[in-house]
DNA sequence: CTAAAATGGTTTACATATAGACCACAAGGC
DNA sequence: GCCTTGTGGTCTATATGTAAACCATTTTAG
């Protein structure tokens, strides 16, 4: 059962989270795109449109990816093909790892070397 | 009242998605964290950040923010620093924009100039 | 100025994401 | 080999995100 959970975010978070919120507006206006006509072609409601574009952080990141992407801007910092050459370059990365961690468990060992 | 909302998403989006979850997980195991390890130090449960780790589009966008920076994934491809800059940048390029749109309405105007 | 449209708020009902407890199995240390 | 621990499932109850309909205000075109 899920308590009220009062969630805290970095700074860090709460500034990416804004820049791509404010990317996501400029590219829209910049378009000349309204919010109804952006949240119709997204397949989503007006109101989640706004809270996209006011940084919340309890939206859904596949919505808010999709409604980026809509207008025009890049995650990552990159294009298509970019980004997939990335992914595959993670993909055989990971498959390189193994698959669990033993953890010292014993705390004071949180260091990235 | 919302209907159940059949979403769909990019290729484009689910490789964005795909690529930031198998960052987390890569940069998880490299650093020794085990699930629950960093599921705890996030505050949130194992069961989400299996979720996460698995490209899951309905998570909480701000709670896959904090999970990557947590283990070390830059956002943007950039540090705090950039970050921060950026935001500036776009936010005073985004006081300069008309805070309405006029759209044409009548199709055909999706151009971007 | 006036009118039309966009925005930013609400409010309500419902779908669902989440926490937390389980479980079986896999994987890694000894 | 054993034995500990991580992992990946499941299931249930509850908190909450979302769609849809409102509203008031602001903004833009004329």
């Amino acid at each position: 059962m899920p308590k009220s959970i009062p969630r805290t975010y970095s700074s860090y978070t709460l500034e990416a989270l804004e820049l791509l919120s404010k990317l996501i507006r400029s590219q829209r206006i910049e378009k000349g795109i309204s919010t109804l006509e952006l949240s119709e072609r997204a397949g989503i409601s007006r109101g989640l449109l706004q809270r996209i574009e006011k940084a919340d952080p309890k939206c859904e990141i596949g919505v808010v990816f999709e409604v980026a992407k809509l207008v025009g801007v890049e995650l990552f910092e990159m294009g298509p093909s970019r980004l997939k050459s990335k992914l595959n370059e993670t993909s055989d990365r990971l498959k390189l790892l193994p698959r669990s961690v033993r953890s010292k468990k014993k705390r004071e060992l949180d260091d990235d070397f």
